[in-house]
DNA sequence: GCCGCCAGCTAATGCGCATTAGTCGGAAGG
DNA sequence: CCTTCCGACTAATGCGCATTAGCTGGCGGC
């Protein structure tokens, strides 16, 4: 009469009261052996095996969010994203982070949650609420730019642990993980300059990313590094590349001596594409007569080019340690708050010596 | 002195029975309010009005944990891979795989748990248990071939929804979802017979796999559609093609009037590799004397080299396919149990007609 | 004038687990 | 011989919500 009538079928799944029932012992007994005994409570070594085995017969596992509702951890990451990554010709820069993110969680004994509609771009990440769902698990990643404000704020105000992945400085207290482009911006401007270059142009697009500030820095502090000067036409800020800087532009450069011209990686690419058409429209060949580099990864439909000199955006590495600083908080919550890794240097085959003495 | 002291800190987030209190309600007609009340109890407008206020002042917000918990489901499909697929050269395959699973899961509401070390071919995926662990999720989707039996049924047993990418009959009444290899095939054969074709031969690595078998299939199938002849040698099967077949053996083909060679797709590329080195070293030039047909997708490191002439496996549709199955065994359980996605032909460019004609 | 009924709620219960108070049967102590 | 204490568990409780049984007060019907 008593009859069990779950609401939703069931599914076989075991629970640890049928643990308990087969190894003897209570439901309680089961929680402690199976949840590591925080309490310090003693209990025989028998009794542990015997609900080991019974655990292992029914194949037990237990249920995420009872766990949480309990108040405990799941050993689950979350990963949200907010920008149309997955299916589009960024594809690759979101894989390459799962492929760190996923291997740094397994190291640590973690399983990820991929909230869909995020990493798709689709209705999901900005449907109200949406976000909220990460609360599933013990803490979570956020990857891309357009992350709504408020439901943010809210999660970082409720303590829930957040790492997002790139600098953020937005919302107060969310930890990040960013990379290095200040150093290995001016790593470039060095080596260009160990090359003899004395002259050399920065090509921005005329936003306030912090990556582009980052990017603008190094530059600026490589060149000061290596003595040499920045005027105001050092750093080329435009919104229109391909209209702005066009081979007149870029022969005029010339002219004044400027034998190395340096693009930042945008979305689109598109200073970079600038640059190097600007330079073929003006006769001039790369790397012998100019040389080009480019401050992160070129753009897909640019494969088949020349490697450019530049450096390379660990995103394995970036997804690792952004995994490390979530596992990070979660364990004990220092309050590292950020982490920059390195870029790697790319040599390519953009640059070379200059041809001709720098002028003055 | 009822003071509530909760165990772990409530971040101060609100629930239903504070809103209640708010609202000088329940808690039940808080989450009949909120919950979009599908048992059709009617409720006041004005209530409705106070709830829906009262809700909003306070930023009340559902807790996942607990509404699953309470569903009894937890909108979560597993994806569980028994191949060292995420670091590797053939990246890709898993990477497509889940881009059709993503957006399909996020069509339909769930979300997904990457099982971790499943995909990185680390500890997890040979670890006892590790598999049970897929039970956290309402369904699960494998990949690979290497998965362990005796856990696996009895995953099956219990009745767990699971849907094997690429066909499999291992355990009897495990679901799956694969790309209809024999279809592809016979097509790029009646292509190549189309173009006056009339003798070719299949290259097959000599083992006896599912994929393997469905292709040869095909490829007979495809002769004798095409009213043409198959005789013993027309299937070469090797377990070494680089040592096999060499440019002697395509020579003495060649001879004999065979003017198409077929390769199947492996893991390693070895079948297609062997034949385009084979015809290289032949001194017969592609496809003016000879063509060359694949039966899938070429390997990563032969990107650069003309576009094999053959069929795509559509990895992104058939992630989407698995899903769909895997959530339809979800909502109703029709023993939909096995489905085929079709594979896109791929004209390339190693496939020309016949420079002489066939001999008899 | 009593019953039944219905609209409009509320009380109670359970999901699966972690945790906090016990409980119980001995062994040690006096 | 009775109290204390301790080892080894178990009973009970609550997490926040959904759901299912009520419960209540007014109104129409006979």
């Amino acid at each position: 009469m008593t009859e069990r009538k779950p609401r939703a079928a069931r599914r076989g799944r075991p629970r640890q009261a049928e643990v308990a029932r087969l190894a003897g012992v209570s439901q309680t007994t089961v929680s402690l052996v199976l949840g590591g005994n925080k309490q310090g409570i003693v209990i025989q070594e028998a009794t542990r095996e015997r609900v080991l085995e019974a655990a292992r017969t029914l194949g037990y596992v237990p249920d995420p969010a009872a766990r949480r509702l309990a108040a405990a951890r799941n050993n689950l990451l979350g990963v949200f994203s907010f920008t149309a990554t997955f299916p589009t010709a960024v594809e690759h820069s979101y894989y390459r982070f799962l492929v760190g993110i996923e291997q740094e969680a397994a190291a640590r004994g973690y399983d990820l949650v991929l909230f869909t509609g995020s990493s798709s771009g689709g209705a999901g990440a900005g449907a109200p609420g949406a976000l909220d769902r990460v609360r599933l698990a013990d803490g979570c990643l956020l990857l891309g730019r357009q992350v709504p404000a408020e439901p943010l704020r809210r999660l970082v105000a409720d303590g829930f642990p957040l790492v997002h992945l790139g600098r953020r400085d937005e919302p107060e207290g969310l930890a990040w993980v960013g990379a290095d482009y200040a150093t290995a911006s001016a790593e470039v401007v060095g080596y260009l300059a160990g090359l003899g270059h004395r002259r050399m142009l920065l090509v921005r697009e005329d936003d306030d990313a912090p990556a582009s500030a980052d990017r603008e820095r190094g530059f600026l502090a490589g060149l000061a590094a290596a003595g040499l000067p920045a005027s105001r036409g050092t750093v080329v800020r435009t919104a229109r590349p391909a209209a702005e800087l066009d081979a007149a532009w870029l022969r005029a450069r010339y002219a004044e001596g400027v034998t190395a011209f340096v693009a930042e990686e945008t979305d689109t690419g598109d200073a970079w594409r600038a640059l190097t058409t600007a330079v073929a429209r003006a006769g001039l060949r790369v790397p012998d007569e100019v040389s080009l580099a480019l401050l992160g990864s070129p753009p897909a439909d640019l494969a088949g080019e020349p490697e450019p000199t530049g450096f390379d955006i660990p995103r394995a590495d970036l997804g690792a340690a952004a995994v490390r600083l979530l596992t990070d908080l979660l364990a004990g919550g220092e309050r590292t708050s950020a982490a920059l890794v390195t870029c790697r240097f790319r040599p390519g085959a953009t640059v070379a010596p200059p041809a001709r003495p720098a002028s003055p």
